[in-house]
DNA sequence: CAAAATTGTTAGACACGTCTAACAATTATA
DNA sequence: TATAATTGTTAGACGTGTCTAACAATTTTG
């Protein structure tokens, strides 16, 4: 018996098309070709050509004129994404204090790019600045001003704390 | 006097090849094509068809077995992608702990479809954990502790500071 | 300096993902 | 329910960027 070679990645395209499934799809409601075309702004044989690749790869149910849905694998890929994207999200806006829009769009962009190891520390951090008191509190605040600044509250080093450059 | 509508921007691929023209060329070294081939691990046929397309946009410079330069506004558009290279480099490395190599090969993807408001925000990021003593010095400490803990170092509060594994 | 090795170019195929135009199925509605 | 409106599909063009194969220029070296 010869296992199934590790599936390939999705192209960013492809891993758009599902991530879109996946969202439209929560609470099992039905999805259309024209939910996703909106979603992803391409246009509609663009859905069903990307429907059809999905389809060949077994990522996604489909059949003519029927019902879309992501098969187990699918799924799993799209959370996946999703769960990308959500950490980033929340790493652009939180801790960084990007509105949330343009958080959002660069999530979308770099969700399929970045490296797994970096996606891992970068889950990480915004656990940290969210469970730690200096982080969470008075790191971003101690930021704030530094954005606005661009230099930290005078006297904030209580003395060059670790090696001075 | 009509002012040149802003140039569109370039996609991914032509701002690799300017990158690495810029990289090449650093104190006026001659450039290659063999050497851009190498560095971006295409073909060299990518290469000259790259440079045909940038010739025509007027950002590089390319005579036929000749030489390859930048020409202003190339070099304004290469050094602007290894800004945020290099600062993206520094997030996932120096703030991340990142290893190197993947740090990157983050960047390498990242540093083109990050927005300018977040990208200016990183920046700011990073420099403010490299000013900060707090930030600096101790954040990453205690930010390593939870790495491997997966909790703060108890009594992280305001004592706790400053110790580390 | 002539042959050999290397580097660079051209031509053309191909994969990917998009689009428009035309048509087909489905759904809404008069 | 017949017709109109909407949604979905097919066919095929196109842009981008890659590649291989064949050939041309340049450079090395015996």
């Amino acid at each position: 018996m010869v296992r199934q070679e590790a599936q390939r990645e999705q192209s960013a395209s492809m891993e758009d098309y599902l991530e879109a499934i996946a969202m439209l799809g929560e609470g099992k409601k039905v999805v259309k070709v024209k939910q996703i075309s909106e979603m992803l702004r391409v246009k509609m044989p663009s859905v069903t050509s990307a429907l059809k690749k999905l389809s060949e790869q077994e990522l996604v149910e489909h059949e003519r004129y029927g019902h879309i849905k992501l098969t187990p694998q699918g799924d799993r890929v799209a959370r996946d994404v999703i769960c990308r994207h959500e950490a980033l999200t929340r790493f652009f806006a939180q801790a960084l204090g990007i509105d949330r829009e343009t958080a959002e769009e660069d999530a979308c962009k770099i969700e399929h790019v970045i490296s797994p190891p970096s996606m891992e520390r970068l889950v990480k951090f915004v656990e940290f600045l969210e469970a730690c008191p200096l982080g969470g509190a008075n790191f971003p605040s101690r930021y704030e001003y530094y954005l606005e600044h661009g230099e930290l509250p005078q006297r904030c080093s209580k003395r060059g704390v670790g090696k001075g450059k």
